[in-house]
Parts: structure tokens; sequence; C-alpha cells
DNA sequence: GTCTATATCAAGATAGAC
DNA sequence: GTCTATCTTGATATAGAC
């Protein structure tokens, strides 16, 4: 059997996972090599360090969600009930099937004290995750208005993903969705 | 000079900062010791390891919220208004002052997924906190509005902590404590 | 109670063979 | 692209002198 040829994004989806559930510091190369099947030297022909790798993720993570999620507040082809709807739904598809909750939040609790790039990036994906419900909230909110209520849940969202996590429980983390959805209708 | 005599509770107060700031798993016992003043083979003449040091700098912030916090949900010379007001004015006073954040929100997202022990005192402290608010509310709605608004609260203080801690503003945060008494007034 | 010294292990990272 | 092998550093933890 040749042997696989394994891919940057492969790696990262591993270091993902990872990060999310061990946490970054607790996280080796040679457990990111493990996972990809791989022994820890050879990930350093796919990226120049550790912290390449972690901030890659957390790019990684960023994009996934301006691609799939925050890019619906700027559909024309929806009504604003639309998408708040499909954004919920999303969000939640994605965090419902998260083990380990949010790379993003997480890290930020965990290293953007000692790391500036990741907490500019960290930083980045929550405003975008802002932006896009103020954007949404903008059809029935003033500007002010939306931005605030837009900053009250996307940390809502993250303190509920920290319970969801902690008690294992998705009851509280789904009245969030249904709070959001519940101030455009 | 006499040599000072390190106390298991200066440790423990020098290791929480840490912990907070640079992480459980990125902070060394010779880190804590470099703060304490001491050598880090001097640390275990006080603990037997370093997850004996996480453990009782959690169940160090637990105690103290349990005491000066939570206790205020069964002051008996209070009347509900003056409960709350108090409770979000001391939870405020120590998140305003806590470089680093919520200690156990922060090993939450790090640790718990690894450490049983570690995820249930941090279990049992976002318990205290959910039941003294919910006691507070008692006055004012049933049983399990109370909880789930305690609920509620608790994760979205989680979450505006993660975001005053990664913007260095402490404006949104504010505005959670105002909202939780607004809810009894 | 703190120190020096050390044991043991695992971390991130690199060099060069295949 | 992956491997073996190794370098260097720093981690937790222990033993024993002062």
């Amino acid at each position: 059997m040749a042997i696989k040829k394994t891919s940057r994004q492969e790696i990262l989806q591993e270091a993902i996972k990872l990060f999310k559930i061990r946490g970054y510091y607790n996280t080796s190369m040679a457990n990111i090599a493990d996972a990809c099947g791989l022994i820890k030297g050879s990930i350093y022909h796919h990226f120049k360090s550790k912290d390449e790798i972690g901030l890659e993720s957390l790019k990684y993570i960023h994009d996934y969600f301006c691609e799939h999620i925050f890019s619906l507040a700027v559909r024309s082809d929806l009504s604003n009930v639309q998408k708040i709807k499909l954004f919920v739904q999303k969000t939640d598809d994605y965090f419902l099937h998260s083990e380990g909750g949010c790379l993003l939040g997480n890290l930020a609790l965990e290293v953007s004290h000692e790391n500036l790039a990741f907490k500019e990036e960290i930083k980045a994906y929550f405003s975008a995750w802002e932006d896009a419900l103020a954007k949404i909230f903008g059809a029935k909110y003033t500007d002010k208005e939306a931005h605030e209520l837009a900053q009250e849940y996307v940390a809502l969202t993250q303190g509920a993903i920290m319970m969801m996590n902690l008690y294992g429980s998705s009851e509280n983390y789904l009245k969030v969705g249904e709070k959001i959805i519940s101030l455009i209708e």
C-alpha cells in the first residue's frame, strides 16, 4: 500500500479536535501526529511550528463561520426572519456536534493573554460574529441597540456552550437560540 | 534576615494569578515558585503535586464566593432588592479586579475534559452560583423560572467576562449586572 | 522550611536517510 | 512525504543537606 499523503487541512482538523478537548498547551505535536497516523517530526514538513498550527486552526474555524454562517446576514434572497432562523440553526448544528465547545472561546481564555497573534484572530472572529448578528437585528432596532444585543448574545452563546460542555446537557444552550430568534420575529 | 515562611495560602494565591493569566498547563511549578520567591523543589513541601495545587485553587475561589457572595441569598436581614444589588456589586468587585477573568470558567474550558476532579469542583461552583441567584429570584418567580433565569445569567456573566478580558472593556460586562438587578426591582 | 542536586520524562524542533 | 535519530530545553517530582 502506498504511503498516504497527509494534507495541511487534515492536520488542522485533527489539531482542532485535540485543542478543543485537551487544551492548547496540553496538546503536543506528538498527539497531533498520532491522530494523523504520523510521527511528530513529520508534522514539521507541513507547519513550521506548533504556534503556526494553532493560529491556522483559529483561522480555519473563523473562515468556516464566515462562509457558512456569518455570510447569511448579507443574503439578499432571505427575509430577516429567515436569516436569523438559519443563523441560529447553523450555529446550533455546529456547536451541538462540536466536542469540546468553541475553539476560539476556549483559546480566548487559555492562550490569548500570552499570544497576541492568537488574541487578534479571536477578537476578529467574535467581532465578525457580532457584526453579522447586528446586521440582522438592524432590521428592527437602531444600530446601537442592534450591536448591544449582538454583543450580549455572542457572550451568552459562549457562556451557554461552556455550561453545555460542563453539564453535558444542551437544554439551556438551545434556549439561547430561541431567544435570539424571538428578538426578530 | 530570617528566611520567610511561605504559607499554603500564599502559594495558592500566586498560583491562582498565574493560572488565570497563563493557563493551567502553561504554568509550571517553577513559575509558581518564582512568584513566591522560592525554587520549584520547595513547593513540594507544601503540596504533593501540581494537580493538588490546581484543585485547591479551584476550592479556594469557590469558598471565597460562597462566603462573600453566594451566602447573601440566605441573609434574613436584607430585602431581595438589597440582596441582588449586593450580589451584583460584590461579583463586579471581584471580576473587575481579576486579571485573567474567572479561574473556574477558564479551567472549565482548558482542563475539565481531562481532569474529572477539576470538572466536579467547577460544576459545584457554578451550581452554587445558580442556586444562590435562583433563591433570590424565587421572590418574584416560580422555582422553575428562577432556576432558568439563574442559569442564563451565570452563563451570560461567564461569556461577558470572556469578552471583557478579550477586548479590555468592562462596558458590556457591567450591563449584565444591571439586567440581573432589573429582574427583581 | 528552603536549599542544591538530580532523576526521569516529554516537550518543540532539526538533520538527513529513504 | 515520512521516517529514524537526535538536540536542547523544560516539565514534574524526589532525596538529602542545611
